[in-house]
DNA sequence: TTGAAATCCGACTTCAGGAGTCCGATATTG
DNA sequence: CAATATCGGACTCCTGAAGTCGGATTTCAA
């Protein structure tokens, strides 16, 4: 209940790892996930997505893997979880999924005080960067 | 992910309806479910749990129902989370189960850095009362 | 005193989504 | 060509959220 998944957890962790190297450094899915005793397969699943979005740079073959692929004082946790997740974190679903996804939508009269709530609390995750949990 | 749950969402918006009447006025858990067309046993049942922990006073029988048991100005959603759940609204599980929940306990790099978002997070929660969602 | 209306509470079902696994394809290097 | 990566989809497993049901208890009023 209101937990961040393991995927981000992982995301983070593999972050930090990297932003705590030199710029431009390669690991492997493999190494991470062994350093952290995390299930490989899913911190690749995780690193995948993020080499998706360029967050993080990829190279394929023998000599590979992942390097951060900007600068990790401008990479906030927000844009992280949003990536991973393929949404932000929403405290509703109805704000992400709008009108239709709640059955009590026009007769819900806590929505928009929540609203609050969810802004500060987009704002805390933009606030906080990868550089910082270093 | 990263949701409130329908119970505290049902349980917010009959507070909610509480605080906007008259201090002391009783309404019957049918009567809500039918205003905001919610679930009637899944109300009850939270209604039930408030009761228990004396946010709510409740008196059994023919004419009885749900009274607020307490100011809604006292009244934090960081509380009724608190008493719906029966935890408070923790981003990681470690932080409510302890070292032995998580197997990456010991390897795990971003719970501190986590603590300082889960602190602003209950400060977050903590500073909004019932009063205010009226 | 009896029936209706309410809370109380545990047990149960259903289902979606999180966590993790597996496999085959593709790319790269030596 | 073989070894080592990423890539990406499909799959299982299981927990927990959401909702339902049934029966017990309490209270009021006719």
């Amino acid at each position: 209940m209101f937990q961040l998944s393991k995927k981000v957890e992982y995301g983070l962790i593999a972050l930090r790892h990297m932003a705590m190297h030199p710029m431009g450094q390669v690991f492997t899915a493999k190494e991470l996930a062994r350093e952290y005793d995390v299930p490989y397969e899913l911190l690749a699943k995780v690193l995948q997505k993020l080499a998706r979005a360029g967050i993080v740079h990829s190279t394929q073959g023998v000599r590979g893997g992942y390097a951060l692929g900007s600068d990790p004082r401008a990479m906030t946790v927000a844009t992280v979880i949003q990536i991973i997740e393929e949404e932000k974190p929403m405290i509703a679903e109805c704000y992400v999924e709008g009108p239709d996804s709640c059955s009590i939508f026009d007769s819900c009269t806590i929505r928009k005080p929540l609203g609050k709530v969810q802004r500060d609390l987009n704002i805390l995750f933009d606030k906080m960067t990868i550089h910082q949990i270093i």
